[in-house]
DNA sequence: AGGTGGACCCGAACGC
DNA sequence: TGCGTTCGGGTCCACC
């Protein structure tokens, strides 16, 4: 699934193609894809754009246009870019939407379970959006942990929960949520609220060092997720209890175990994990 | 107010 | 073999 480091993977991929480039016609093919809005008419408005940069934000890519106009794409759960040479894009019945650029590329965007989305702002609603459904980049200076200590300060919910609320700390998902933890050796169900400043400050060194071999390995690929090239990342040979249950620890040899917390499948160490 | 669980989707995995 | 059922995952929203 795009978390982070699937979609700043993305991000790295799609940019060079992008950037500096025009859109020379866009078709949607899924009325869904930008609900409420009218698919014709984003699609409308999209022509003609031309690409100031690709950028980032959670789980958000943000393609910022030189006149302006920002479109904010999240993958959801099983969206993807594959850029091809023009006219040159295999058929693919979860295809939702196709960008014709005005060099030899295309670029098509998929979306088997169509949750993702494509939403159109002006730059100056920009700040305004996302910082209402975003925390801070957990790779950026301003994720300090004093800055966790008071998103997670009082909360009873168990800390897995806290850490997949995007408010709290933007780009984790169900898969870095359970690797971050247990690089800090904290329990997934300790209410968020009971942890000390060095537990704190564990989980987010456990955050960035999971986000950080994820980005390196361009992603996990379990099923659907692919970079913008078609390749797979690797990320899910360095898994250290994400779909590990039965196997052994790697730091203590005990058997990962799988519960639920917050409605959500949630892989631990029982032993090394407190 | 804060926490939980359902809805949205659909392919894969599972059970009979 | 073939069918029906369950599951999962990110976010929003209704409900407690």
């Amino acid at each position: 699934m795009p978390e982070l480091p699937e979609v700043e993977t993305v991000r790295a991929q799609l940019a060079p193609v992008l950037t500096s480039r025009a859109f020379a016609s866009v078709e949607i093919l899924d009325e869904r894809l930008t609900r409420p809005f009218d698919p014709r008419q984003v699609a409308a408005q999209l022509q003609g754009e031309r690409v100031a940069a690709v950028d980032r934000r959670g789980k958000y890519v943000v393609v910022r246009f030189e006149s302006g106009l920002v479109l904010l794409v999240h993958l959801r759960m099983t969206g993807s870019f594959l850029v091809a040479p023009r006219e040159e894009l295999p058929e693919d019945p979860h295809r939702r939407a196709v960008i014709r650029l005005d060099n030899e590329s295309d670029v098509a965007y998929r979306d088997v379970r169509r949750f993702g989305t494509w939403l159109l702002v002006e730059e100056e609603d920009l700040d305004e959006y996302l910082g209402a459904r975003l925390g801070e980049e957990p790779l950026g200076t301003t994720f300090t942990t004093k800055q966790l200590a008071r998103r997670l300060a009082g909360r009873r919910a168990p800390v897995k929960a806290a850490l997949l609320d995007q408010r709290a700390v933007a780009g984790l998902g169900n898969i870095y949520a359970d690797e971050a933890l247990w690089y800090a050796g904290i329990a997934p169900l300790r209410p968020a609220g009971s942890l000390d400043a060095d537990e704190v400050a564990g989980i987010r060194r456990g955050i960035r060092r999971a986000l950080r071999v994820g980005i390196d390995r361009q992603g996990a690929t379990l099923s659907d997720y692919r970079t913008p090239s078609g390749a797979r990342g690797s990320m899910q040979d360095e898994f250290k209890v994400y779909g590990r249950e039965g196997e052994p620890c790697s730091r203590c040899g005990t058997p990962i175990a799988k519960t639920r917390v917050a409605g959500r499948g949630t892989s631990y160490c029982p032993e090394c994990q407190r």
